[in-house]
DNA sequence: GCAATAGTGTCTTTAAGACATTATCTT
DNA sequence: AAGATAATGTCTTAAAGACACTATTGC
């Protein structure tokens, strides 16, 4: 069964993707569904085996354009950790690295091989769905991921367009954690700290109400202080 | 040259460990001396390949027991992240899951098979020592989640013994952080956040001054607030 | 005018930082 | 008593939370 004269043994490295994006302001996940085996008919999260010759985060890359369609979109991608169950994967030994995907106003997916539909699910709607593999661990611990890093970087910019208005901003954190903040004192933290929104010194074209100013990403990574989800 | 039948290409799949411990008040690593080629001679983080019918945790603890001698010790062990260079491991394609693990007062380490020597280094000491393979990257990339680990969670307490006083917690903080603290403001701190630590109502012996009071790890794990570093 | 949304201001509370003071031990 | 370490207290400042108020649009 082994590999004849390998020095050590070898496994499957899959790359699985959890995309994140907001729609209809719901944190949406891209599933897709399986027209093969293992897990025929099921959902799960796009994904593929890294390739001899990529790495893993040219492999991530390589999913996200071919079974998402989305090579050209500003999207940032990171790591979020390794399952390597024995009995994972029914084909054989193989270990998934996981990698949590964000980005503002994602297409409909396009239908790839072995694919038998593609489409956004938003977050809270997924309680009912049986997703393939562990892939209800690998989406938990993405979102968990998500929400937490809101809190103490200006990743939530990620889920906008290049042009914004503070509500905005505002609806991304109400989004994905699932509950309203402040309008005020939001509107506080966001212009108040550094390296957050950069003002544009223009308005939005207003939708019944006083026009919002408009901002862009800042330069600063980090939010400090951090902006914290109430106390649990 | 791929294994013949198989519906995925393979690779093999590492772990390394970056044991870190406080000795001498100072952020301590285990690091091995590597007698077998590649980088026969060089220093690197103690490590092995997932075998057939252990998963990643299993491969984890495997080599802190053999490697590090530190089977039956109580140590924190989290993975980190996954790196998959493609020229990372000069024997093939090789993909290395990193592991932090964390502990109290660690002893000397054992020799095992394909190691001229193991040592416990200061991680201060190592800007001269050039490590093996991409261990500098992962080193660091663990240095950097234990500092960030101690502002928001209790993990600070898994390098002290079971029981323990105040200043001996914000000994902990000032070594891996590598700044004093105000021990006033951090005894106000660390008693008086929810589920840090639990008084046991009994005394350390004196040490040439007020004998402290002993305290053992409470049952939270997030500190809330946050501890923060000082605003970079 | 009114409704709607954006943005500012104010008051209170929480908690950190700086640092003084008190407590309890050894020598 | 002097020195050392532990523990508490006080004052100031930063920043969050609650919420009132003003600003600017469409209708």
């Amino acid at each position: 069964m082994s590999t004849s004269g390998s020095p050590f043994p070898r496994a499957g490295v899959a790359v699985d993707l959890v995309i994140l994006t907001l729609r209809e302001h719901k944190l949406s996940v891209l599933l897709i569904q399986r027209d093969d085996e293992p897990y025929s008919g099921a959902w799960a999260l796009p994904g593929g085996f890294m390739s001899k010759r990529e790495d893993l985060t040219e492999a991530a890359d390589r999913v996200l354009a071919d079974e998402a369609s989305l090579g050209d979109r500003a999207v940032h991608v990171e790591q979020v950790r390794t399952y390597g169950a024995t009995d994972r994967d029914p084909r054989g030994r193989v270990v998934s690295v996981a990698f949590m995907a964000l980005g503002a106003d994602l297409p409909e997916p396009r239908r790839g091989e072995g694919v038998a539909d593609a489409r956004w699910w938003a977050v809270e709607d997924l309680t009912e769905v049986t997703l393939a593999f562990d892939h209800p661990v690998l989406l938990a611990d993405a979102v968990e991921r998500a929400r937490a890093k809101l809190e103490y970087t200006t990743l939530a910019v990620t889920f906008l367009p290049e042009e914004f208005t503070i509500s905005q901003l505002r609806g991304v954190y109400e989004s994905v954690w699932g509950r309203p903040l402040d309008a005020g004192n939001f509107h506080r933290k966001a212009t108040r700290t550094e390296g957050f929104v950069v003002d544009l010194e223009t308005h939005a074209a207003p939708t019944g109400g006083r026009p919002a100013r408009l901002y862009r990403a800042g330069d600063g990574t980090r939010l400090n202080p951090p902006l914290l989800r109430a106390g649990d």
